[in-house]
DNA sequence: AAGTGGTCTAGACCACCGA
DNA sequence: CGGTGGTCTAGACCACTTA
């Protein structure tokens, strides 16, 4: 049985009525109503459950269209958006014409551990809670390119532990969703400049000192919670991005 | 005057109503019937004026909005946005405790050039034609911090060149529109490491080779033209730039 | 042909702003 | 207070997709 009632006086409430039921509607994704991929109902259905007007109804579906968490396909219906495929990484970085190849994924590491400062503070996990470091390293062109260091709460992920390593996807954020059905909807990226440590620079096959850029990642999930926190390393050289700004 | 008259049909046109409403609104915007600042007529008026319904009027006025054109303030009108403010650089950088700091600007040089391959290919201008070159340093905390080399058409910035060094305004695109009647909308800017020339490591007092971020710049008026081209190069190790993903 | 989202109408009232 | 944009209604028809 779906959520809330319809609602009630047409004014005199402190949100708008499509935003209240934009919130319902939320509430019905996140509780797993309607899946990734899946349909939600037509507005016309919807408008006549929630007792408003159709223009109202598109009000409320638009607004979760624009937070990214619906999509809408003329003639087919409102779909319940997919998550990041997480082969977002590459958009910074420009490698000579690797553009056929898969990128290849090698994970070095999967442990238990107590989450350093940044990664809890990021996390907003208690200082000493448990988290899974994942270490991995992404290549193209049949080259070590980009160095990952990754951290994800212990509590939804622990199934991660018992995965062997080549069991692991080239690709985590389809893997979170096949594996743990957490979607990762959104990510918020943080680029400074650094510069290769001895251990990185012998792994990227690098000198020492050498520029590199730094990607500090924060995913979160359909819901907002931040589920996983990711330092990327690569070298500077191929660095680039275009930003556009108003 | 203003522009065309009353739409036609109520459908069976090629393009929607709100959308060839939106680009009369945009041809009389860009005329300067309505200056940046300036509030245009309320939605009532300009839903009678074109004989369309204020929902259609709405999604009209709301296409512009989100295209950065106008700016509706709930209470007060609809607005003529006003451009960029040319600060915009700063996004890019972090400079120890210098948020108090005005950015000082220092203007090296203003001559009347052919423009260079990558300047024409970025404004679409004919190979040898003739455009201006303007250098310049931004300054943070007493210490030149940013190098600068701008482009513009001869065309319509040749009053530039009768400027002393010293009237430049700190900031190029409110300079650009008091002084040219040309508004800076919107900018897109390209991001990649680079290192430092001799000459460019000596204005900045760091070590030649020393890591350099570059952004290179193209800014677009109301209409959409090509107007400056700009290469800035800063010290990498101040560089910081925040991006989200959806 | 049936079902979906997209456009459009003609009204009404609400919430905010400034004089 | 009068004017602005914001919300909402109850319809109608258009345009796209699928079967």
């Amino acid at each position: 049985m779906p959520a809330s009632p319809p609602a009630s006086d047409k004014y005199t409430q402190s949100q708008p009525l499509w935003a209240r039921i934009a919130l319902a509607l939320r509430g019905r994704v996140l509780a797993g109503e309607w899946k990734a991929g899946e349909a939600i109902p037509a507005e016309s259905a919807l408008s006549e459950f929630y007792g408003v007007a159709l223009g109202t109804m598109r009000g409320a579906i638009q607004s979760l269209v624009e937070d990214g968490l619906l999509e809408r396909i003329h003639g087919r219906g409102t779909f319940v958006r997919g998550g990041l495929t997480g082969a977002t990484m590459l958009r910074f970085f420009r490698f000579g014409s690797a553009e056929g190849d898969v990128p290849a994924s090698r994970i070095k590491s999967v442990k238990a551990v107590k989450a350093p400062a940044l990664a809890a503070r990021e996390l907003l996990l208690a200082a000493d809670e448990q988290a899974i470091c994942i270490e991995r390293q992404r290549c193209w062109g049949g080259k070590v390119q980009l160095l990952e260091t990754l951290w994800v709460p212990h509590d939804p992920f622990k199934a991660l532990l018992d995965l062997d390593k080549k069991d692991f996807s080239p690709l985590m954020y389809p893997m979170y969703a096949e594996r743990l059905g957490i979607t990762v909807n959104r990510a918020v990226d943080e680029l400074s400049f650094d510069r290769l440590s001895a251990a990185q620079a012998r792994t990227l096959d690098l000198p020492v000192g050498h520029p590199a850029l730094r990607v500090e990642r924060v995913a979160f999930d359909l819901a907002g919670r931040r589920i996983e926190f990711r330092v990327t390393v690569g070298n500077a050289d191929h660095f680039r991005y275009r930003a556009e700004i108003r």
